[in-house]
DNA sequence: TAATCAATACGGCATCTGCCCTAAGTTGTA
DNA sequence: TACAACTTAGGGCAGATGCCGTATTGATTA
């Protein structure tokens, strides 16, 4: 079997080779491939090469932190499997981390086996958590949080007919059903669908309804 | 120290016998109090005696399930802490759990000492959760309620690369971008995609992902 | 009144997608 | 040890899609 290709993205430079050290007592499995002190610089890295399985990921890191780091990582290569580490275990950084797309969150005290053992179990698809923090996620179920951002359509400008549109790509249908749909060409179903995507900044259906969804449009 | 008190809600007789021998393996922290056959039993036990830190509460049980019986055993002794133990993992019932007040959910094909260690780290205030359990109650908090439509997910069956070819799929790659992100052929991906939609009844992407997130699959 | 924009509609074209085919190597299971 | 399933890979083809034009009409606005 393969080793497990993990990267490493940390501001601090003793933690990182502190975590770099714990990882290469288990190299018969792990591999460490590289280290970066910001998202921003991970991006780069995964740019040149992105031969990476797992990346953890430390939450507070200057110019651009672990959450917006995860969110581009996800955006781009959702294969790749982030582990949040990190001090803290405040709720709202918990909760920021998952809807960014992380696949386990740990504290950075825990032992290097169980750090070892979070890698591997997320490759199997399991989601490593230390137990404060499963325990607080499981009170973010309990009670869930009221997002009161939900950016609406005015952020986007996007008129009734487009929404419309919108609502029946989400639904997979092609422009041929969609123009029958709402008694139109279909000729004018594309034009539609090529203003919401200059609006949107995409270029697919997926991503036009992804985004959607994501900012409550539909 | 004092030993922790331990209750079993388990209707199969040898499963309970098992968890009680696996238990005692422990018998230096863990005190066994007793086992009730449905959450009724169980209620009417702790009536009497309810001296108990921790419930291995079985979820499928005749009578009064463990879901039911958590939500009741929380309303009047909310000190007592619950692990829901079971065979089942589908997202419909780890989220009633988790609404009923549990703290906890193991498979019951745990070893001996994730048992004790889950009991352990519960009156520490911490969640046990097997990875599979902990990696589902993320995506409940990635992807707010559902209606309760179709919520069988693994009916499809699908595998653990259509699974990440569906991630993809549903970030609007393209083929030729989620090949070099899986280091695979194109034709490869199509061949997936082709497979996916099989298993889902769908005929195109939107329907692929749109189906897999109602269902959770991602 | 002129300008802007939404909604409608059409044509072309390169690329992507869905669907059909075959096929080989691997893995897991009965 | 067979058999099934998964993963990999490729060819071919019709139709769908993304993107570039253009154009008319009506409503709103500066």
């Amino acid at each position: 079997m393969n080793k497990i290709r993990v990267a490493i993205a940390e501001d601090n430079n003793l933690l990182a080779c502190s975590i770099q050290e714990k990882l290469e007592l288990f190299d018969t499995d792990i591999q460490f491939k590289y280290r970066a002190a910001n998202s921003r610089e991970l991006l780069e890295m995964l740019e040149k090469d992105h031969t990476v399985d797992a990346i953890l990921m430390d939450i507070e890191m200057p110019e651009m932190d672990g959450i917006e780091g995860t969110r581009a990582v996800k955006k781009k290569y959702p294969q790749i499997k982030i582990v949040m580490l990190t001090v803290f275990d405040d709720e709202e950084k918990i909760f920021q981390s998952i809807q960014a797309g992380a696949n386990g969150y740990l504290l950075k005290d825990e032992k290097p086996d169980k750090i070892h053992e979070g890698i591997r179990m997320i490759m199997n698809g399991g989601a490593p958590m230390s137990p404060t923090i499963a325990a607080k996620s499981l009170n973010l179920l309990r009670n869930p949080i009221v997002e009161e951002e939900s950016l609406q359509k005015e952020e986007f400008a996007l008129t009734n007919r487009q929404v419309e549109v919108l609502g029946q790509l989400s639904q997979g249908l092609d422009y041929q059903q969609i123009s029958e749909n709402l008694f139109i060409s279909p000729a004018t179903v594309r034009k539609h669908i090529e203003n919401i995507y200059e609006k949107l900044h995409v270029h697919n259906k997926m991503q036009a309804v992804q985004k959607a969804q994501k900012n409550r449009i539909i």
